[in-house]
DNA sequence: CGGTCGGTTGAAGCGCATCAATCCAAGTGG
DNA sequence: CCACTTGGATTGATGCGCTTCAACCGACCG
């Protein structure tokens, strides 16, 4: 169990046409940096693209933590795995994301292609070289780990006290608004990553993953289309049920902050 | 249920003489900045020293986040409450770190004196201007979050994957190579917070947490002095219990890494 | 066609939560 | 000094939510 193998390439291709995994419009937007100065963006921007199978990795938890990547187009997963094979995934990583970005000398996590991924890399003492001269990058890079740390933090939220119901309607909520479908009424979510994908993630089993699905798609809450993606019919309701603070709970587009790097430059 | 009272300041204090909170030695140290430069530490030392007593807070989730802080005693835990009073404690806070730091408007999480706290502060405004300013500062800043960024994924873990007696287990392992009982061949083992406390932040309830102490003082493991301290008995079996890596499964001193500051400058 | 893989569904079991009683240390007031 | 209170901690009995085990489905593939 928790053996993880790969999708074939061409059951993730034809799943997640490119568009759908490229940073575009408003969803997941990092801020380009005010005044067209430079951006982490940019620095990555002439490196060469390397391409990834889905289901390989990039690197490897212990790994000689050698090189910084900057993802174009994909979805990675990254996760720490125990003695006995449990394992956790801590995050998702989408385009525009930072990867590997750490002080150890070895990674703590692996980071594997969930779907085809092409990344851009930099050598990491050349990537400090670029951070520590440049004023504009480094509160850019700052930013990025604080708005890490508090999604670090939610996920604590989420695994320390949340119902397995509260868990998978707060996953669907939050890949829902980071895909931007804010615009449409009914709101298409993209799933990229299989049932033991969100299942490490979420910290349950597949099969608690797939009943909760299954109920929340009796209830209307979600309609399946296909095994990938989902639309979301009641979001206020999803919302409510992944029990959100207050302030959380308003509709897709009110929780997209003004992330602004602010400080300290 | 999960409403915190605070622990009278006589108890407290009684429990953990000044001493035992105060950073001293090896234990839980920040790196002073080499070469005798600026450190985050020499920054806050101007500040003047506020007090705080036992169960009261510092500043409140949703707060303006107005101010970064120093603790130069005591400890501190950093919690979020969900709508229904479910509270998640995502750490604790010890003397010679820093609380505060984000980039948010408002503080994400409430801030509350476990003992009697002394701690130091900044207007946020200039924090950034004294960050921004030094290139000696800004790396040890970074490196601070990196470091919370790691004890956040071993968090994730625990909760995620890890047994109740698993979890106790390393959150006793993890104090006690805090407070730097490496040097004796039994350590003893301050533990400032409740019960509840501990619930709270291991994804348990006070029952489960209870019951697990006293298994693992019935085989041995632990044995307790008094209510806030336990003498580490079994190390080892300890660390096996906690279900950590093989990596990291050594002897106390093993697990305090070299923390360099090494980029970006 | 059988084989594989991801996913769904059902039945049974277990680990932790819940509910409740008791204990203990310390504080309080007569 | 002693009854009484209070809050944290412990211990036991019971219940439930999720896991575990297992069967099965559908899509894809050699």
């Amino acid at each position: 169990m928790y053996i993880e193998s790969a999708l074939t390439r061409h059951d993730v291709t034809e799943a997640f046409p490119p568009h759908a995994l490229t940073p575009q419009g408003p969803a997941h937007e990092h801020p380009a940096h005010p005044a067209g100065g430079v951006s982490l963006q940019s620095l990555f921007a002439k490196q060469p693209v390397e391409k990834f199978e889905a289901g390989t990795a990039v690197f490897w938890e212990g790994d000689a933590a050698s090189h910084v990547f900057e993802v174009t187009e994909g979805v990675l997963r990254i996760f720490r795995m125990m003695n006995d094979g449990r394992r956790v995934i801590t995050g998702f990583v989408y385009p525009g994301d930072l990867l590997g970005v750490s002080l150890e000398r070895h990674y703590l996590y692996t980071a594997e292609a969930v779907t085809p991924v092409k990344l851009r890399r930099f050598a990491r003492a050349r990537f400090q070289h670029e951070i520590q001269n440049s004023p504009e990058l480094r509160p850019q890079l700052f930013a990025r780990l604080c708005d890490e740390m508090a999604a670090a933090q939610d996920q604590m939220v989420l695994l320390a006290r949340k119902t397995a119901e509260e868990r998978v309607a707060s996953f669907l909520l939050v890949i829902a608004r980071r895909l931007g479908a804010a615009r449409e009424t009914m709101p298409v979510v993209e799933i990229p990553m299989t049932r033991l994908d969100m299942a490490d993630y979420l910290g349950l089993t597949i099969e608690t993953v797939s009943r909760i699905m299954t109920r929340l798609t009796q209830r209307g809450v979600i309609e399946p289309n296909g095994r990938h993606a989902i639309f979301v019919r009641k979001l206020r309701l999803l919302a409510t049920l992944a029990g959100e603070c207050e302030e959380k709970a308003g509709v897709l587009h009110e929780a997209a902050p003004v992330r602004r790097a602010v400080w300290p430059q």
